[in-house]
DNA sequence: CATCAAAACGGATGCTGCCTCCGTATGCAT
DNA sequence: ATGCATACGGAGGCAGCATCCGTTTTGATG
């Protein structure tokens, strides 16, 4: 039993080599097709069999959380550079855009995000990242807040469905026209008003 | 020939008991299911075959789209109330608050009712009421205008999409409260800030 | 009332996708 | 080289969609 083996033997080289293929397959078709893409079809052109992705994932949740690791680190990386802003309320406008962003890499993903923000089923994988954005928001609001920039009646869980709402929009065709619109009328919703001189 | 008979014959008896039947069931289980509820299962609870359900509606939206014509029945009749209003922003919210319930009607509604108000293909039965809506609700919002209740850049399609939004929250099954500070967010969004005295 | 043709019925059918189970193959350890 | 844990993968059962066509129902007609 030399250094690396306390949990065990040595990963398999197979299990890898597929966990990578189905993951990379898997972002092309929630891409293409929307969350609701056909698992069977994915595991077809991964090249194994569905026993196999059911192995890996044993949901759809699972995979789509798999998934969207990647694109989580991105956002947590955009944290750091939003984090280094003066001003609270610019800093909430690109988080929320950043969120909305996140929300619409798929078409379709904002139902099961809504599904698993609500539930407390702590099998849902995508509930632990919600929850961090959720508490993420509420911070960039609270700083907002302090600096009399944003309603005191607001919470980061409003911003968080708001974003979500957009997404959501966006993922059903409508186009940026009118989407843009919205996003102005939230502002304006969140904001507090200038109390200017 | 006789006088009612100008375009064919009398319309036999079970395709009304059967239309009937089915668009009772079907309201049925789209209430307790959602939109997205088995087909098949409406028409065997229905008493009917598979066949008989496809071609009294073509689609799921043709089906939906009948069942939902009762619910239009109601919105119209509300908004004959809603005229009586002296007060055009209060008019417009209650008309805001009546979509956001027809939305509502059934989980899931809201995803074929965007998607029939974005496209333009004609054949789709929903889009003709997501038309009326849109243009009903900026009526109300002109009228709101007018009045310097609300702000000039706010469309009808604008507070549709919020509605809709809001309706697909609540269809998630997010709690009352969230969803009211939400509402309350979005009518901040609209509103004209009180230039009081 | 008997007959007829149009109209409608309904279920068998083929298809796609989900998910599981288990005999077989693979690869790591010794 | 061998053994065994581990992982594979496809067959198979199930559910839902949508269609097609032989059979039944219904209203019209004399």
């Amino acid at each position: 039993m030399s250094a690396g083996e306390l949990r065990g033997r040595k990963p398999r080289a197979d299990v890898q080599r597929n966990r990578a293929a189905l993951l990379e397959t898997a972002q092309r078709h929630f891409l293409q097709h929307g969350v609701g893409t056909s698992l069977e079809a994915v595991a077809k052109e991964a090249g194994v069999g569905p026993g196999t992705l059911y192995r890996h994932f044993p949901t759809r949740e699972a995979l789509l959380a798999a998934v969207l690791q990647t694109r989580s680190e991105e956002l947590v990386a955009r944290q750091t550079d939003i984090e280094r802003l003066d001003d609270p309320a610019e800093a909430l406008e690109q988080w929320l855009r950043a969120m909305e962003e996140y929300f619409s890499a798929f078409s379709g993903l904002p139902d099961p995000l809504m599904a698993a923000a609500r539930a407390q089923e702590p099998d849902n994988p995508l509930t632990i990242p919600c929850d961090i954005l959720i508490a993420a928001t509420d911070q960039y609001v609270r700083a907002a807040q302090l600096a009399g920039r944003v309603r005191a009646s607001v919470r980061g869980q409003d911003l968080f469905l708001a974003a979500c709402s957009v997404a959501w929009i966006k993922g059903t065709g409508t186009e940026e026209e009118p989407l843009d619109r919205l996003r102005t009328l939230i502002a304006s919703g969140y904001r507090e008003p200038d109390t200017q001189a």
